[in-house]
Order: structure tokens, then C-alpha cells, then sequence
DNA sequence: AAGAAAATAGACAGAACTGTCTATTTCGTG
DNA sequence: CACGAAATAGACAGTTCTGTCTATTTTCTT
């Protein structure tokens, strides 16, 4: 790995010093400046790495997306081959997001918002990634035998989507019990 | 009516351009000069009619609450006395906006996006409605006889504001009909 | 028609924004 | 040590932002 992006350290700290503040206020909210200031880097480190303030955008959005998605991998594969563990992993795996300090909710989702045009390079990266998960939702409701599983896959999706905003609006974990409780219903709907 | 907001016709016409601008582009993007060179109106119109633009974006909030409700409660009284006809009334009324031309995504939820400090009053005000709207869907599955209503109405607030944002993120109204499906299942679980 | 209330245009302040540029210093490696 | 690359501070341009102020004109009511 390297040509694409020459592994540098001070790239790598103005990129977790991005998604940190990013994350807490906002895409748009935190200025370059700000971003700077709390780095402590020079103004020209950043253009030298990043071609704009799009790009840095575009480069936290990425390193998130691969990052949720193996830590979500990881939790399923940790819940060993029963598919109904597994798929409890996930939902657990969402209480222990909520009830996280910083929880503060979804990066992607909160792109969506940011930038709503459809077109938008951010907007559609933002929305990769939640694609990614479903493609890995539709695996799990294969392996427990679902007879539709795109469809239910989709259906779970709505339900871990809708259940983040709620935690993030209400400062409850709760939304996950709710999702898991209505997510097994649909899953023994679906087998039985 | 009266002493709070002295009904305006100049006032109106500024909630109305300040709702479709920012509704379209985002609270945020959208400024103060654009909104007035759009709707034709001097600025100290508006600074006479509103204190701030803190102050307009939570009036243009708590009109579309009001609107919002009401139109729901229409349809769902448009379907008769049957539940199970007012539950589809709701997903119809979903699947419609979907489609609907101008169809943005959710501007409550694109507030609680942009504004997501938990006690900042615009995410407070967009809070307050999607807790309104639980409160219609509690009633509505308290009709229809289900076991655990708040339960069940937290589950299908879920199912619709997840699919809300599929439903912008990929343009298509298909999430209206998966989260339509899944909440029959989750209904018909709940009284069978 | 006269006087009060509302709306107007537009300048202005003060701050924040992204991105560019220069000149200097630090750093890593041969 | 010496050379080249990387990082530094900070000024700068040009725009945009919210909100204030003034002086003038329009509009409504009586």
C-alpha cells in the first residue's frame, strides 16, 4: 500500500483530528482553521496532502467506513457460527455504540444530511458505506435460512438506521433493544 | 390568535421561501442574503419579524410540525375505521411523499443532523416531532389491539424514519413498501 | 388628507470561510 | 555534514456570513 496515499504521519493525525471534530459538530460547522488550530499543523501540511477540504472530507468518510465495517465484522465473527448469535452480535454490538461516551450518532448519516444531493461525491460515498452494511446484513439473514433476504435485509436496515437516530436524538440506548426485539420477530417470521 | 405572532402576510411569505430553501439546500448553507434575495423582502423586514435566524429556522420547524401532523391525521382519517386500513393509509401517505417531485428527505431529521447538540432548541424543536408522531402511532396501534402499543410504536417509528433516509439516499420509494411489510409483520405479531 | 406603522435599499461592522503564497526552519537520509 | 524534502508561521485575497443602522418610501387607518 502506498502510492495512493503515502503514509504519512502527519496526514494520519489531520485525518483522526478531522473525524474527531467532524464527528462531534459537523461537516460543515468546523472550519479549516479551527481543524488547524486543534491539530497543530501548518495550513500548507494540509493542502500538500489534501486537495481540498472536500477531499479531507471524502478521506475520513473512507477510513470510517472500513474501519465500522471490519470492527462490525469482528463482532460477528466473535459471536461464533450460530446465526442467531450473530445476528444478536449485531444488535449488541449497536447498545455498546449508543451507551459510548462519545456517541454522538451516525457519520454517514449525518453526511446524508450535510450534503443532500444525491450527486454529491459525499453524499455517495456516505451512502457506500451503508450499502456495505446491507450487503453484510443480507449475508447474515442467508446463513439463518431467511426466505427473502434481500428483502429482510432492507427491512433491518430501516430498523438499525431509524434506531440510531433515535438513540443520538433521545441519549438512550433503548432504540437498540427495540430493533433487536422487532429484528427477531422478523427473522423468526421469515424461517419459520 | 394574535400576540405572539401578528399574522403577517410579509411574515408568511418569509417562512414559506425560508421553509423551501431550506428544506432543498439545508439550514446551514442556506444564508440570510440568499433567503431575502429569493423571497424579495428588505432585511429589516426580517429582523423585525424574527430575532435571529436561529429564531426563523425553529418557526419554519414548528409550522411544518403542525402541517406535517395534521396531513398525517388526515389520511389516517381518510381510511376509515378499520386499523388495519388506517396503518396502510400511513404507509400509502409515506410511499406518495416519496414520490413526490420535491421530495428532499426529512427536514426534522435533517435538523436534528445539522444541530447535534441534544439541548440546542433546534434539535429539540425536531425532536418534539418525531415524538408527536409516536404519539399518533401509539394511539393508532392501541385501536388496532396490539399487545404492547408504545413498544410496537417505537419499533415502527423505527421502520419509518429508516426508511425516510433510504428512500433520499436512492431516490426510490421502494422503502415505503419494505417498511410497509415489515411493519405488518411486527403488527400482525403483536395481535395474533 | 394626515399621521402612524411597516417596508424599503443599501451601507456597514466584525467575524469566519477556503485556499494561495512566501520565506524560513526543521527533519531524515545518504 | 550536507542536501533535499517536508513542515512551519503568518500574511493575504476574496468571498460570505449574521446582524445593525439610517434615511427614505410605501402602505394602512382614521
Amino acid at each position: 500500500m502506498s502510492t495512493a496515499q503515502p503514509a504519512s504521519p502527519k496526514r494520519a493525525h489531520l485525518l483522526a483530528t478531522a473525524r474527531r471534530l467532524f464527528y462531534r459538530d459537523g461537516y460543515r460547522v468546523v472550519g479549516i482553521d479551527t481543524l488547524l488550530a486543534e491539530a497543530g499543523v501548518a495550513k500548507m501540511t494540509l493542502y500538500n496532502h489534501f486537495a481540498s477540504k472536500e477531499e479531507l472530507i471524502l478521506a475520513v468518510i473512507e477510513e470510517q467506513d472500513a474501519e465500522v465495517r471490519a470492527a462490525l465484522t469482528a463482532a460477528v465473527a466473535a459471536a461464533g457460527r450460530s446465526p442467531t448469535r450473530q445476528f444478536q452480535a449485531v444488535f449488541d454490538w449497536l447498545k455498546g455504540w449508543f451507551e459510548s461516551d462519545d456517541f454522538k450518532g451516525c457519520a454517514f448519516l449525518r453526511a446524508l444530511s450535510e450534503y443532500p444531493e444525491p450527486d454529491h461525491p459525499i453524499h455517495r460515498a456516505a451512502w457506500r458505506h451503508k450499502q456495505a452494511v446491507n450487503t453484510l446484513l443480507v449475508g447474515l439473514v442467508t446463513d439463518a435460512g431467511a426466505r427473502h433476504p434481500t428483502e429482510l435485509a432492507d427491512a433491518l436496515g430501516l430498523l438499525i438506521n431509524g434506531a440510531i437516530l433515535s438513540a443520538h436524538a433521545t441519549g438512550s440506548s433503548a432504540p437498540a433493544a427495540t430493533a433487536r426485539t422487532a429484528a427477531a420477530t422478523l427473522l423468526k417470521h421469515a424461517t419459520a
